[in-house]
DNA sequence: CTGAAAGCGCTTACAG
DNA sequence: CTGAAAGCGCTTACAG
C-alpha cells in the first residue's frame, strides 16, 4: 500500500499543503491558520496515521536529525556503554544515531565517513582509527559538528572528550611501587593509537620516577587482532619465563585473557603478585581474589560528547577546540 | 562550503546531469555512453571527492539501504553481540543499520518505529516489547520485511529467529535433577515477554516431569528496572530462608547479582550446591568455580536474521512467515 | 550516443 | 487567513 503524503492530507482537508505543513510544523500559530482549520487537519492527521516522510525533509531542510557515531567495536562493553548513554541523551533532544564499527580498520572507516556524509546526518561522533585525518579535515568543510572521543588525532584540531590514559596508568603503577612491587609487567596491543600509547606512557613514567629499571622483556605488546587463546599463550609465557611480581593490563580484554593465563598456570593472585586491568567489568569484581581495575567515567564521557555536539548543533557556534580530559578513577580491591 | 551536486559535476565535464547519473549508476555500457565521456566524468569525480546525495537518491527510489534494529538495551552483551554480527553482515551487502533502544518500555518502542518508519528504512528488525502488534500491523502494510528476533509476539504472522528457550531451561534442570538435587530455585525478572516465560515454562516442565514438586517459594520473580544491590539482597533472603541445593537465573545479568549474593553470605558453589546461567559470559567462565550456563548460538542467530531480511530485500519475495527456533548449548562447568 | 523534463515529498518566501 | 510555485538532488522514461 502508498503510504500517505501532505498531498492526500491536503486533499482530505480540502486546504493546500501549505496549510497542512504549517500545521505539521507547529506554525499554525505563528502563521495565523484558523483554529478551525487547524483542528480538522490535525483530526484527519490522526486518524490516518499520516507520518511526514523524513527524507524529504531532509532534503528540503539540508539536515536529518540523525547523528552518525563510529566506534571501534560496539560489542566492546566500552562503547557499547558509551553508545547506549548517548543514544538515550540523544533521544531526547530529537536526534536519532546511525552507528557502525570499524574494526580499527582505516579503510573501513573512511568508507563510513563516506557513508555518513552522503546521507548527510547531522553530526559526527568518531573513534578515529590512524589514517583518517585527510578525509576529517574534507569532512570539515561541511561545516557540520565533528568530534572525537576515546582516542585523539592531534594533528587536526577537532573538539575532544577522552580519559587521562597516562595519569590513570601512572597511578595503577605507583599503587604496585608502593606496595614494594619491582618487576612491573606491561600487556598492551600493539595499535600506535593515543588511548593505548598514552596507557604505555604512564606506565613508563612511573617506572622512571620512581627510579625502577625499565626492563623491556617484561612488556609484551600483542597483535590487535589476534585470537584470545594466542594472547593467553603468550602471556603464560611471559609469566613462567620473567619474575613478575605485578601486571597492568592495558584494556578489559586482554586482562581477561590473563586472568586465563593465570588461571591455568596456577599463579596465585595475592599479595605478592598483583594485578590491575583497564576498563572495569562485573567479571573483575567477582574474581576470586577481586581483581582492580581503572575505571573510565563513562557516563561523564557521554554527558560531555553529548552536551558538546548538541550545543554546536543547536548554536551553530562556531566550531570549538574544546579538548576535555577526564579523570579515571583507580580501584583497588 | 556548499556541497558539490551532480549538476558541478556535469557542467565541468560538459555533460548533462543525465549522462552523470547514468555513469555513476554503472549504467554506463547499458546505457551507451562513450568511454571518452565516461572517463573524464569519472576523473573529475573521483578528483572533487563527489559523492552522490544518498537523501536525494532516497527520495528519488524509494530505499534507504537502511535497516532498522530495534533492541530492548544495546549495553546488554547479548545485544551487543548480535547487532555486531548483523552489523558486520549487512555491511557487505551495502547495508546501514540505525538502532535503538526501548528499555522494554512500549511508549518508547511505538516512536521508534514510527521515526524509523518515517525515515523509510528498508526493513525492521525488531525485538519487540508488548503492546506494540497494532503498530506492527500498521506497519505491515508498507511492505517492508519486518523480522522479530529474542522474542516474539506469537498473534502476528511475522517471521521470528529465536533460541528454544523452554528446553534449554528444561535441560538445565534436568542436570540438576540428575545429580540429585530436589530443591531447585528460579530467579527471573517480572516481564512477560516470550523469551523469559519460556524459560520459566521449561523449568517449571522439568520439575514436573522428574516428579518434584513445584515450591513457589523458591522462584524469584525481580521487576526489570530494579537497581542491581535490591535483587543482591532479594537473592539472599532467599538464600537464607530456604534450603536451596540449586538454582537455575534466567539472564546473565540476575546470575551476576546471585553471584555477587552467594559471596556475600559466604555460600559455596560445590556438588551440594549448583549454579546455572543463562547466556553465558566471561564472567562466569573465569569465576572461581566456574559457572555452568545456557549458551544461545549467537552467530546461529545473527545468520539467520540478516540472511532472511537480506532475501526478502533482493528477491522481493512474499512476506513469509519463517519460525526459526535455534538450538542453545548447556554449558556444564 | 546524449539531454530535457517530470517527479519523489517536503518547506518556505512571496503574493494576495 | 490561505495558496501557487520554486527548489532540495537525485533517477529514469522518453525523445531524438
Amino acid at each position: 500500500m502508498k503510504r500517505l503524503s501532505i498531498k492526500d492530507i491536503a486533499k482530505q482537508a480540502n486546504v493546500s499543503i501549505t496549510t497542512v505543513s504549517f500545521i505539521l510544523n507547529g506554525k499554525a500559530k505563528e502563521k495565523a491558520i484558523s483554529t478551525a482549520v487547524t483542528d480538522t487537519v490535525e483530526k484527519i492527521i490522526k486518524e490516518s496515521g499520516y507520518r511526514p516522510n523524513e527524507v524529504a525533509r531532509s532534503l528540503r531542510t539540508g539536515n536529518t536529525k540523525i547523528i552518525g557515531l563510529i566506534v571501534e567495536d560496539i560489542s566492546n562493553p566500552f562503547f557499547a556503554s558509551i553508545a547506549r548513554l548517548i543514544e538515550g541523551k540523544a533521544y531526547k533532544k530529537g536526534y536519532k544515531i546511525i552507528y557502525a564499527s570499524t574494526d580499527n580498520d582505516t579503510k573501513k572507516a573512511k568508507d563510513l565517513i563516506g557513508m555518513f556524509r552522503s546521507r548527510n546526518v547531522d553530526a559526527y561522533i568518531i573513534s578515529p582509527t590512524p589514517g583518517i585525518a585527510e578525509d576529517v579535515t574534507r569532512l570539515l568543510k561541511d561545516n557540520k559538528p565533528i568530534l572525537f572521543f576515546d582516542r585523539n588525532l592531534p594533528d587536526l584540531n577537532i573538539p575532544f572528550v577522552g580519559t587521562n590514559h597516562i595519569k590513570a596508568s601512572y597511578q595503577a603503577v605507583e599503587s604496585f611501587i608502593k606496595r614494594g612491587k619491582k618487576n612491573i609487567a606491561f600487556v598492551t596491543i600493539d595499535l600506535e593509537v593515543q588511548q593505548i600509547t598514552e596507557r604505555f606512557d604512564g606506565y613508563k613514567k612511573a617506572i622512571e620516577d620512581d627510579n625502577l629499571t625499565y626492563q623491556e622483556h617484561l612488556v609484551l605488546k600483542v597483535p590487535f587482532n589476534q585470537q584470545a587463546d594466542e594472547t593467553v599463550s603468550q602471556i603464560k609465557k611471559l609469566l613462567k619465563k620473567n619474575k613478575v611480581d605485578a601486571i597492568l593490563f592495558s584494556t578489559n580484554y586482554l586482562a581477561i585473557s590473563g586472568l586465563i593465563a593465570i588461571k591455568e598456570i596456577n599463579k596465585v593472585i595475592n599479595e605478592d603478585f598483583l594485578v590491575i586491568a583497564y576498563d572495569d567489568r562485573d567479571v573483575f569484581k567477582l574474581h576470586t581474589p577481586p581483581i582492580s581495575a581503572i575505571e573510565q567515567p563513562l557516563e561523564a564521557i557521554a554527558e560531555n560528547i553529548i552536551n558538546l555536539i548538541l550545543s554546536e548543533l543547536t548554536s551553530k557556534s562556531e566550531a570549538n577546540n574544546n579538548q576535555i580530559i577526564l579523570p579515571a578513577k583507580l580501584i583497588l580491591r
